[in-house]
DNA sequence: AAAATGTTTTTTCACGATAAAAGACATTAT
DNA sequence: ATAATGTCTTTTATCGTGAAAAAACATTTT
């Protein structure tokens, strides 16, 4: 089963529902551009829609004949990638009970216990490595560092390092540049769910990621931008497993993007400053008290 | 060939170079710690010096039969790892003319060129991808970003931030500590080479690595120490690749080392950050004039 | 002639297999 | 009883292989 076709399904199935809003298929390389896979992955979604009735197609000619139905679309699972797989088997025993600071990694039990080959494990835990969650022995296994407070404060210290600089270089970038009008676009999306907050407060996670790494983009410096990936994956994770007074600090976390908006576009560098300072204080406060109880002991 | 015995080889001649020195060896659970290595390979190891005459071997009596000869050794470049041999091939294309910035990466290609199978040179890359150099497209090749004046720019301003904040944690830790007897040791070290700074100018570079290491070690951040590997690998090169003035440029560092550890060792935070600038001043002016003319414009 | 479609080649991704190396367990020597 | 040696098992490192997906090339359509 040396690949499976995630690519392709996931793509047959966004390409339904591009169907389904506007009843028409462009040509084959736009198609592409608008998925985002190559023309052959493109003609094998043609493909199969023309033999499940979808559409007619003949070289140019595509007619859409029919609307999509539920048993059309391939299963979600089957649209995930197998990073994305190991990623969540191996998050849910990181944060599982038992998973203490010390203990070994094993390629291929991992391998073993999710279903896949070690290869595709390896590359994860190398990649994943850049974390700073776990660490290799050489020619041997890998050892978990744990999600400790110590990460924790490691990772928030870096993180206001980099904002309160990246903050200080956004309000210096020319009035012509596009960011002010994604500023713009954000402050607005910031308002609509402020005043929606009692139900859309779930929505809080994408936005606050969004918001975030367009303030450090405006660092120019490709060691910021990208650090910023180690903070949404510990904060996607954070979400999940921290639902306790969710509504409420999401809440209060808007208030204060909106404070920090408004600090950004005054243009003032003390403003911002102090705006930054208390979100990323109330930020870090946020994640220390997720922290399980058993993990608060950083090994010796 | 499904893996190579390089560690069993590297071992075996550090093992030599140790019988040669002490005449003697130890247990074999000894050896392995002392050689970094398990007591399988430490087995192999008493094996073949037994065959080749070296050693007379016995349960736990291991006699010294005869010194080393040069033809005992494996040839050094056995002893290379799988990893090391791809980088350094790597290296040498990204560094050779020819090499800009945009390019695409192919695994295929540089497994042959290396005549490695496609999955070390995968997982070298993604490694490698941490240096900020290259990057991935989604389900397909690899891109060069190129060692650029932006890139040499990018680290140094984060190398700069981060190592005025580790050597104002570094002046905070107490008396007991033992980095203070670190950093008297380096200083002696630095004396050392200063006064022969005329014929050993090119042993400075290990030495600059191992006291800024000491100082990032003081942050007690892990993304702080392990971004000195990124700092580490692009001095590693730039060593190699410009040799220009490397005399005069390494006494003249030499000088500015022994000025901040004087005012580490003064404590005095002010003095410390001064002199810490002005190092990194110097270090960044060295970086930024060892790119090559072709690289100093970054595509848009 | 520009842009699409049709066809072929190349590359990436993931697996199972295998030797090297590590690690675990059993036995023996001090 | 501790620490070594002897033996066996498990894990890691690496390769070759094959399907999925991308990319390149050739041909046709507008």
């Amino acid at each position: 089963m040396s690949k499976s076709n995630n690519v392709y399904k996931d793509a047959f199935n966004r390409c339904l529902r591009l169907l389904d809003e506007t009843k028409s298929l462009p040509s084959e390389p736009e198609l592409g551009t608008l998925l985002g896979v190559s023309r052959t992955t493109v003609r094998s979604i043609l493909s199969r829609m023309e033999e499940t009735g979808l559409i007619a197609w003949n070289k140019r000619s595509k007619t859409v004949l029919r609307v999509p139905k539920p048993e059309d679309f391939f299963p979600e699972e089957e649209t995930d990638s197998l990073a994305e797989i190991i990623e969540r088997s191996f998050m849910r025993r990181l944060l599982a009970e038992g998973a203490e600071a010390g203990m070994q990694i094993n390629e291929l039990e991992l391998a073993r216990e999710i279903g896949v080959g070690t290869t595709s494990v390896r590359e994860f835990l190398i990649r994943f490595s850049r974390f700073g969650l776990i660490e290799k022995r050489r020619n041997s296994h890998w050892v978990l560092k744990g999600f400790t407070r110590a990460f924790a404060l490691e990772l928030t210290e870096i993180r206001e390092m980099f904002e309160l600089r990246s903050a200080a270089a956004f309000v210096a970038l020319p009035q012509e540049s596009a960011v002010w009008a994604d500023l713009e676009g954000l402050e607005e999306e910031h308002r609509q769910l402020a005043s929606e907050i009692a139900t859309r407060f779930n929505e809080f996670s994408e936005l606050d990621e969004r918001f975030h790494r367009l303030i450090h983009r405006a660092s120019h410096n490709r060691f910021i931008v990208d650090f910023y990936d180690v903070i949404a994956m510990i904060f996607h994770y954070h979400y999940q497993w921290n639902k306790a007074e969710e509504r409420q600090r999401n809440a209060v976390a808007v208030q204060e993007h909106l404070a920090y908006i408004a600090a950004l576009k005054s243009r003032d560098p003390g403003k911002v400053d102090a705006a930054c300072r208390k979100h990323l204080k109330s930020a870090r406060q946020t994640l220390l008290s997720s922290i399980p109880a058993g993990r608060q002991v950083q090994p010796a």
